[in-house]
DNA sequence: CGGTAGGGTGTAAAAATAACACCTTACCGC
DNA sequence: GCGGTAAGGTGTTATTTTTACACCCTACCG
């Protein structure tokens, strides 16, 4: 007789709250539920874990099914298991936030799976307990952003110092200075300056800007 | 058929890293396993989570078999789920940690369960993932001992401002200036002053403070 | 060819943080 | 009984960091 006899075995699954940058907003990914329980309501996109699979494993496969990119930057939200979280069956779901670049992101694969891009501050009410695990998301993503540059991963590969701006100032919830934003900016030295100009967002155009993980790797002097 | 179908199920743990404070450093319990796999071994306590038990009460409820104190601070550190994290059979397991107080502690119950505290700078190598565990562990509790006063669960009920001052730099592993350190508490008004004496620590005696929940949920003024 | 919308730049005040040294008290050992 | 000693207690100044703030530039559009 084994030492864990009579526990129960549950089902594990993963959660994946997808933030993306669109329009001056941040937003997440969701789709309608395709199979009961809640089959209809709003729900993050999951997947079960398998049996030979490392959950971390399970999650950035059910993101790679889900965008079609590998490499996406990934965190552990935590784990979620009340035992009437899904009502059919004792699941306890593991949720992970990823940013991704929506410009990079397959519009095809997003129709294909019926999903929709939400504004994170106007979220529906989602199946069981997803908006907890979206603001907790949210909420260790903030932190993220604060003690390093992951801001990238939700801009394009080039971007402009107004772009950037407007992220942390959405992530922040705050509206920020331009000249102590670009004073700070001048003062990391992994974002990097281009010789090219974005033409589309003004008249007079914009410098563009890019990330440069070397540089940041020697001397990661980052502080928002 | 069900959506779920062919899916295994596994099963799932939880593991407490338990700090406490004592003798100038932090530490946490830890004991050796008393099965297979991996007996003998130096371990963190956990138990399995009951069929109809949220995770987290199954973390409360070994936590109170443990040290026989209920309502302990707790927080979930988050899934761990390497496949082959536990040798003997698919384990999940879902860390928390807790801040107790030592001197409330009962000395029996740690002896009855074989258990040690041992400085968290100096831990010696865990069954299986314990040690990423403990790790991540002692980063949130930093993180969280920076924004919120949690400190205090870690102290008597009653403490000089010496103490509280060494727990903040043994948890930030720096040193502290005394007046400063001392200027900022007064700006706390929920770290409040007794009329009592500490007689014990030095010959000429230490006021003793205390924390105060009422005030600090009013205004919340808090920065470490 | 004038209006306009976004791009780009520096300085000074205010606030927060860090540095720093000496007196007090009461116990202990001689 | 008294000198050493180990911990308790207390303010001020310099430094650094953060915030506030306003005007010119460019190129497209009508």
């Amino acid at each position: 007789m084994k030492y864990y006899e009579g526990y129960t075995k549950v089902l594990v699954s993963v959660d994946c709250i997808i933030f993306g940058f669109d329009e001056g907003k941040l937003k997440i990914l969701i789709g309608r539920r395709k199979y009961n329980p809640g089959r209809g309501e709003w729900s993050l996109y999951g997947g079960f874990v398998a049996a030979d699979e490392d959950v971390d494993d399970a999650a950035k496969r059910t993101l790679y099914e889900l965008t079609g990119m590998r490499y996406i930057y990934m965190n552990q939200v935590g784990a979620f298991g009340r035992v009437d979280r899904d009502p059919g069956e004792r699941v306890v779901s593991i949720a992970y936030y990823a940013l991704i670049n929506v410009s990079e992101y397959d519009e095809k694969l997003r129709l294909e799976h019926g999903l929709e891009w939400v504004d994170v501050d106007n979220m529906p009410q989602l199946y069981s307990d997803h908006n907890e695990m979206v603001s907790k998301a949210h909420r260790l993503m903030q932190d993220k952003l604060k003690t390093e540059p992951v801001g990238f991963r939700l801009l394009p590969r080039l971007f402009t110092l107004t772009q950037l701006q407007r992220l942390y100032e959405v992530v922040y919830g705050a509206e920020l200075d331009k000249r102590n934003f670009r004073k700070r900016v001048k003062d990391m030295d992994f974002i990097e300056k281009t010789e090219l100009i974005d033409k589309k967002s003004s008249k007079r155009g914009a410098s563009l800007y890019r990330f440069n993980r070397r540089i940041y790797d020697e001397e990661p002097n980052f502080k928002m």
